[in-house]
DNA sequence: TTCATATGTAAGAACATTCTTACACGTGAA
DNA sequence: TTCACGTGTAAGAATGTTCTTACATATGAA
């Protein structure tokens, strides 16, 4: 999670969404990033949680993908590491 | 800072301190990675100042450099994000 | 002097991420 | 049909990060 916001683009994104939900090829135009990789972007939100999308149908019919954030709020302090840092471990561990 | 804690290596290395400073040839074995290449990571949680360093003389002359971890608590929530997406971009213009 | 300890740094390999370009598909309106 | 809009994905170039290896320096003890 902490390597998805590590990314001026994708805090960018988060920040926008911050401000109401979005779609895809809109906030790709607002942002100033080509929509594919807009897409890796937002997919690598998606998937550690921080944002959440929708696929839709708007009034002509058209498939639309509109994303939200998820409401998180992470309190990063040496303790919160201590555990990560374990939870890393287990990780490893079960990989084996 | 968000770039600094997104490494398995580098939370292993704050997690360690947290338990007690330590030096850096020690903490290379503790930690079981090379000697430059803790030196690499140590580096860069030091610059964003996470965590602190001071050159010292051991009793019998030789010189250790301890690290400890530095105090910091920071809340991350989409109203920190909006924030720190600022803050990039007014960066972005001071270096224009 | 030689060995074991500590420090730092530089160069290039290995790996991962980011970004562009090009393709595919579908709908409604001109 | 063609155009403008939306969606997604795949391949390779460009860039960054991580890691190893090799070097240089200094101290105390054998």
């Amino acid at each position: 999670m902490l390597a998805a916001l590590a990314n001026p683009i994708r805090l960018r994104i988060v920040a926008e969404l911050a401000d109401g939900r979005d779609y895809v090829s809109h906030l790709a135009r607002v942002i100033g990033v080509s929509r594919p990789l807009l897409h890796m972007h937002l997919q690598r939100l998606e998937e550690v949680g921080l944002i959440v999308g929708s696929l839709e149908l708007s009034d002509d019919g058209k498939a639309m993908k509109y994303f939200e954030v998820a409401d998180f709020d992470i309190h990063l302090n040496a303790a919160a590491i201590v555990e990560a840092a374990q939870t890393l471990s287990a990780i490893r561990e079960n990989h084996q």
